[in-house]
DNA sequence: CGCTATCTTGATATGAATCAATAGCTGTGG
DNA sequence: CCACAGCTATTGATTCATATCAAGATAGCG
C-alpha cells in the first residue's frame, strides 16, 4: 500500500512507524467525492466529526450579518477540516469545496483511540494545530496593519508553500482556483480592489497571472513586501514521546 | 494543596483525577515574577520552553516592519504562553506583562510524560487550542469584514467572557490594564480612532469607562453589534480518553 | 509641582468601499 | 457553429471610514 497524502502530509515533519500509520489508515476509511461549490459543513450545524482532504482545494469560511464573507483558511492536500469539532458539536465555520475534491470524515472518537495508543501522533497533531494557530495570527497581523497588496502577497506566499508541501517542492506556480472576489473575501478587501492591486502586482511583475494559477518570478521581493515567514517548511520534533 | 488557577480554568471544563493534577503541578513547579511592561518572550529569539500564568495580565503581540504592532492575544490568569513552542525553537511572537504577574516556565519536554502518560489532558490541551485557533479565527472575521466598533465590542466581550472562567461568573465588569493606543493595537485601529469609537459607545450607553476597566451594562445589545459567539464558555469532552 | 504618559479634539488626507458600467469568457442549447 | 446567459474581470467616478498631522487637556507620579 502506497502513502495517502495525509500520511505523506504528516510525514513530511516526522517519520511515521508501521503502527502509526495504519492508526492513520482508520481516519480515511470512508471517502467521498464532493463537487466544486458544494458545502461540507455548514456554520452553526451540528457536526459530530471531522474530514481529511484526501485530493481538491477547499476554504473554510465565516459569514458576517450584512452578507460579507471571510475565508479564514484554505485547505489543501492532507489537511483536517472542521478541527474545531473536537471542543464542540456545533461547526464554528463552514467548509466548502472550490474544485471537485475527496474527503475522508471520520467520527471524533476516532481520536480517542488514536490519543490512548499513539502519543506521538497526539504530539504531532497538536504541533500541527500551533502550526496553523500561528499561521493564523501571520494574517491577523497582515489584516490589522499592512497594505492591501501586501496582504495578497502573504496569502500567495503561504498558500504556495503549504501546496510545496505535498506538491514538488520548490515550485513557484501557485494553483489558485478562487475568483477575485473569493480572493477578496480571504484578504478582508473588495473584489474590486483585489483587482486594482492584482493588475499593480502584474506590471510591477511580482506575479503572472493565467487562468487559475499565480507564478511568483520573484518570490524574494514578495517575501519582503509581505514580511513573511514560512511557518509550515519545518517542524521540532525533538521533544515528542517514543513512537509505538 | 488548593488548586492552582490553572487546575482550575481546566477543571471549569473537565473534573480532573488525582494523578492528573499531579502531573499539571510539575508544569507549576518554578513561578516566576514579572513586572509590567516587561517581556518574557521575544519575536524571534529561541525560546525552548512555554509557560503559564498564574497572576496577571500578559499580551502576545508581533510588529510590523513600520513600527506598528498586532496583538494577537490577552493571556489571562491559566492561559498558556508561547503555545508555538512546541513546533518551532524560535519564538513566533513576543510576551509580555500589561501588569505585574506571575508566570511558570516548563520546558517542551514536560509535555513528552504529560502526552504520554495522560492522553486526556493531551485532548483536553488540543480543545484548548482549538478554542483558541477559533477565537482567532473570529477576530480575523472581525478585522476583515466588520467595523471599528463591532471590533472594540467584540474584544470586550470575549476579554470579559475569559476572565469570568476564572473569576466570578456573569460579571459585567472587565479589568483592562492597557492603555487605548494598546487597544488600538488588538483591534487594528489607530489610538485616535479608538478614542472617538470608545467615546461614541460610551455615549450610546454600551460602555461605562473607569480607571483600567470597563463596565458592559447593556450585554445584549453590545453583543449584537458585535455579533459575538462565546467560544470559552464550555466544551465538548464526551469522545475524550479515560482519565489514568 | 512639574514631568510624562495618556487622553481628547480638530483639520486634513488617503486607502479602500461603493456605485455604475462595460468588456470578456465559458458553457449550453438550438 | 452561433447566440445567448451568466459569471468574472476591468474601469471610472464618487464616497466614506479610518489614518495622519497637529495641538491641547488631564492625570498619574516622582
Amino acid at each position: 500500500m502506497t502513502d495517502s497524502c495525509f500520511v505523506a502530509r504528516l510525514g513530511h515533519y516526522l517519520p511515521l512507524s508501521k503502527a502509526e500509520k495504519a492508526a492513520l489508515g482508520s481516519l480515511e476509511e470512508a471517502p467521498e467525492f464532493i463537487h466544486a461549490g458544494e458545502t461540507l459543513f455548514e456554520e452553526g450545524e451540528p457536526a459530530d466529526c471531522l474530514a481529511l482532504v484526501k485530493t481538491g482545494w477547499m476554504i473554510s469560511s465565516a459569514l458576517v450579518e450584512d452578507g460579507q464573507r471571510q475565508i479564514l483558511r484554505v485547505h489543501l492536500e492532507g489537511d483536517f477540516l472542521n478541527p474545531a469539532a473536537v471542543a464542540w458539536v456545533d461547526s464554528a465555520c463552514s467548509v466548502s469545496a472550490m474544485t471537485d475534491s475527496v474527503v475522508c470524515r471520520f467520527p471524533r472518537e476516532a481520536l480517542t483511540v488514536l490519543f490512548d495508543e499513539h502519543p506521538r501522533l497526539a504530539a504531532l497533531f497538536f504541533s500541527i494545530a500551533m502550526m496553523e494557530a500561528v499561521e493564523l495570527g501571520d494574517r491577523l497581523k497582515a489584516i490589522g496593519r499592512t497594505s492591501g497588496k501586501a496582504r495578497i502577497a502573504q496569502f500567495f506566499l503561504s498558500t504556495l508553500s503549504r501546496q510545496n508541501i505535498t506538491g514538488e517542492p520548490g515550485s513557484t506556480t501557485l494553483t489558485l482556483p478562487m475568483t477575485q472576489t473569493d480572493l477578496a473575501d480571504a484578504v478582508g478587501l473588495t473584489n474590486i480592489h483585489v483587482n486594482r492591486l492584482l493588475r499593480e502586482l502584474t506590471a510591477d511583475e511580482l506575479i503572472v497571472r493565467s487562468r487559475g494559477a499565480v507564478t511568483l518570478p520573484k518570490p524574494a521581493e514578495l517575501r519582503a513586501l509581505a514580511q513573511w515567514t514560512d511557518r509550515f517548511e519545518r517542524l521540532d520534533t525533538r521533544w515528542y514521546p517514543a513512537a509505538r
